[in-house]
DNA sequence: CTTAGCACTTAATAACTTTGAGTGCTAAAA
DNA sequence: TTTTAGCACTCAAAGTTATTAAGTGCTAAG
């Protein structure tokens, strides 16, 4: 229900609002917008768009910001993305050309390429995990009572952890566990591995070992750790840019929630379009009120979706970091696919 | 130089300094110490004080606080430990009371226990690496290019690493390469390993490979990975506390120092005495200058030396703080020796 | 050597003024 | 009916000016 005109305006505070961080008055807008209106009329039509809830004032007499809604509005009908810079296209395929030997290390770099170009906080998730299936298991002795566990996917992810065992069990035991595991459960994807776990495997492995829980916790822990979607953080520090003076309490609760969280959907949510934003409160968690987040999909065909995401303050320059996130988001893609394809053969 | 006196009221300033902020006056010393002289007679030895260098005025008509000559002096002469809290004490062995099954873990709950309890920022480091030995190595082939190299010390480490091969390389020759290592360099210390590596090694290795670099390249990197000074840290968040308003960037150089320095000597020096205290800029790192920084070495008996550090303002009550790590430093050795007690029997 | 007394300094706080950017509203012009 | 010039009004920010309270150094007497 806005005219033409409104949304013009709107565009234009909330253009200038991000970029300048002060908020915005009726004459500059008259001075700088394309059509030839009084700062009278300009102000009419703001009054019509706070109105509606899309722009605020900060005091009675003060320029106009955008509310939540406002930058709700701009995202979903008003903004175009950004082109990248050519830096920074240059910047991002020279960070992704080197000769990576793991899928972390580039989902890794990811993180930091993308924090370095917003100067904002970024995450970065690998494909999903959920369809890849498991290809190997070992139990590695190293000394008297050590052992280590390894797990390989097929996606070439590798996951191991050392455990105390129980020096009553015998060599051939382990071995016999090992078979077990490699015969019942390669193949399976990790999900249909886990729920194995808890139905057919205990049954079977008890016929070799009296005592069988030791192993499928073992077996269990290293699964769990696998299964886990793992995420880089890049640009921590940037958010110490953001904190309003003498606000240590809302920076500490933000960075425990990045440092502690173990299910990083509760921080991005679950994946949704290409590319999506979420603007302060309308994230549950109450920490990052003063924050957006900027999150996207990539696809890397039949490897999954993996996701990227920025957080910057909700005072951030859509425009281009949408620009630059839909821009990334397909650059990683090719670099992926090109790992695979190599990998693959 | 200093009179009994003298000594008395520095002990004094530093004492009220560090529990209020708060520059001291000569009124509020004259009034509470066990002497009775009035504030003038406070005011000459105060003077003379200053003309030491010990105590200083933030302004012309100020009350005076410690120069960090002062608190070293303090620290030097004056200080008493204070004796551990009965609470403090049951925290740390509750802490330290359960069941490790890693030195690693030990050494990283004592990071956030001495954290907890000063609310500062903890280092903490295992007995040192230098004496111990290698005990074995193993190549465990994971897939069709990937190995994982293990390495195992007799002090219980382990570290791996995966590592991309090249396919024209046989299970035999990685045997055998595996069995060279085990033969030649087990028992060994790691830098006696470290230095073969470079000497002996290389030779005997030509016989069996056309092309050894690649294996010498992933043997000596996770040698150097286990020989390399692991440390934990904990309460980092707690440093928000004390940096001044809007100095983000001593922060941040602050966060990049501890995150991103893999030789941890850079940042809390050799170990000397049991318990050393460095002041502001008696450390050579300029992100430093605020604060200090008490360290403390443990002693393992025959499994070498640790060590254990917390860094906080410059201001910051230091005989409650050396208490702390003293008290620590034993409980920590206890709780390492009856670990190392059960594991070695 | 100690101390009462006093003049002086300074940061911190509060109280007041000024300035400038901005608003809403009214009445005339388009 | 929409636009606009004009004007009274509001408020944050910045700048002034007083006021206060804690402290100092120094002097001269105890």
């Amino acid at each position: 229900m806005l005219s033409e005109r409104q949304m013009m305006i709107l565009r234009a505070v909330v253009r200038d609002f991000t970029n300048s961080g002060v908020p915005v008055g009726s004459k500059a807008l008259a001075k700088q917008l394309p059509i030839h209106v009084s700062s009278a009329t300009i102000r009419n039509e703001m009054a019509a768009l706070e109105e509606q809830g899309l722009i605020r004032k900060t005091h009675s007499s003060s320029g106009r910001i955008p509310s939540v809604e406002g930058y709700r509005y701009y995202v979903d009908h008003l903004v175009k993305p950004d082109p990248l810079r050519p830096n920074d296209l240059n910047m991002i395929q020279s960070a992704l050309g080197g000769d990576f030997h793991k899928i972390d290390e580039i989902i890794s770099q990811s993180a930091t390429i993308l924090s370095n170009l917003t100067s904002y906080t970024a995450f970065t998730l690998k494909p999903e995990l959920k369809d890849s299936r498991l290809s190997g298991f070992r139990l590695v002795p190293l000394g008297r009572r050590q052992v280590m566990a390894i797990l390989v996917t097929d996606s070439g992810d590798v996951e191991n952890q050392t455990f105390d065992v129980n020096e009553t069990v015998t060599g051939e035991q382990l071995e016999a566990v090992v078979r077990l595991i490699n015969d019942q459960l390669v193949g399976l994807t990790l999900p249909e591995v886990l729920k194995k776990l808890q139905t057919d495997i205990p049954v079977k492995i008890a016929s070799y070992l009296q005592s069988p829980e030791g192993f499928l916790d073992i077996f269990g822990n290293v699964l769990t750790k696998a299964a886990q979607e793992r995420f880089y953080v890049g640009g921590r520090l940037n958010l110490l840019n953001f904190a309003e003076d003498g606000d240590v309490d809302s920076l500490k609760s933000l960075y425990s929630l990045i440092d502690k969280t173990d299910d990083i959907a509760d921080v991005l949510g679950q994946p949704r379009d290409n590319i999506s934003v979420q603007i302060g409160n309308e994230m549950t968690n109450d920490a990052l009120r003063h924050y957006s987040l900027i999150t996207a999909t990539y696809d890397v065909d039949q490897h999954g979706q993996g996701m990227i995401a920025i957080l910057g303050p909700t005072r951030m320059p859509y425009s281009r970091m949408i620009g630059i996130v839909g821009a990334f988001r397909e650059e990683l893609a090719k670099k992926l696919l090109d790992y695979y394809r190599y990998y693959d053969e």
